[in-house]
DNA sequence: AACTAAAACTAACAAGTGTTAGTTTAATAT
DNA sequence: ATATTAAACTAACACTTGTTAGTTTTAGTT
């Protein structure tokens, strides 16, 4: 198993407590029931609610930063790191499904932490852009406007969150393959 | 210009907040002071927050039940079809900016009204799903997992209320097309 | 000028908010 | 058994929440 603090759980249990109702809308009176314990005892363990948000965002936020380094600098063509980057919204959103909720729908609550993560999203649609324009130059993808097609890509990417669970016993090998091939060459015969 | 009570005015004014903060972010009294009145005075106008919230949301999405309806039934292949439902979120959403957001993010906020926005929303999904499997059926698609074409398109569509406000004067007209092209014929050379 | 109706106001409510202080319990190490 | 520490507890705080009641102001009509 996992090696899980008992922060560790708090900030498990918030994130699928803000997945269904959003970070506002959720009390520490509620992440506190959902534990079986009372809401001064979450402050053993953590700092502030802020605190939580914090962790669930940026911890995510890194590990997308932190791969697309990876990817952007390898030698492979940009079709293929296109499919890279879509393999790694599929492997990070299915091992983070509530998680990835909040990534997409709580990041405007940080505080502190707001202007790392808009750095953070801003460099990472930066090099998503970069390997699309590169594919366009180097003649892989169409002439076509580059901004269209990272908002279409990233847009689908970005739900994934919303659309994995659904899909109970899902291979994720085979979907990160069929979703490729529909983000990548269309779906007109 | 548009005939605009006291009432769309209070509405319109709290789209904006949502957009920025969330329903449950958003206080009586922010919606008040961008008003530039006190919080009680807008109950001369309102029954409830939540009013505001099903106005915003319901109107919206009957709105795209009505047109879903008329694309539906029409004569046209699969693939104009497809690009109708394109233009058809183009519009609502260049129009409905603000309320956009609010459809996205806070419908989980209903309480009298969220199963009839449920339906309505299912439906549309349904409708949608239905025109891509005829699409396929009649070989004008790729024999591709139609869940995944659906999710792809509908994702983009449903996101485009981050993008387009991006694009300070942009071609509604062109942008269409070119989201089409994407969405249909991928960006694969 | 007097009347009316719409729309603002002040004041307050009951309930809920995140958080702190101080205390007790449970589990572990000596 | 005792001391220690982690993690729970109760009680309370200062503030914010949506909303109501009752009143005053504003603007248009007779």
């Amino acid at each position: 198993m996992k090696y899980d603090t008992r922060k560790d759980q708090i900030i498990q249990t918030s994130a699928i407590l803000f997945q269904k109702k959003g970070f506002s809308a959720v009390t520490m009176r509620d992440i506190a029931k959902a534990m079986g314990i009372k809401a001064a005892s979450l402050y053993n363990h953590i700092k502030s609610k802020q605190e939580i948000l914090s962790e669930i965002i940026i911890s995510l936020a890194e590990q997308f930063t932190e791969q697309m380094k990876i990817i952007k600098n390898s030698n492979d063509s940009s079709i293929d790191k296109l499919k890279q980057i879509v393999a790694l919204h599929v492997n990070i959103t299915s091992k983070n499904q509530f998680e990835m909720s909040s990534l997409n729908s709580d990041w405007m609550h940080l505080e502190a932490e707001l202007e790392y993560y808009l750095k953070l999203r801003k460099n990472y649609e930066n090099d998503f852009r970069s390997i699309i324009e590169k594919g366009i130059q180097d003649n892989e993808l169409i002439n076509g406007n580059p901004e269209v097609m990272l908002f279409s890509m990233l847009s689908t990417l970005r739900s994934l969150y919303i659309w994995l669970p659904k899909k109970e016993d899902l291979d994720i090998g085979k979907f990160t393959t069929e979703l490729s091939l529909v983000l990548i060459n269309g779906i007109n015969k």
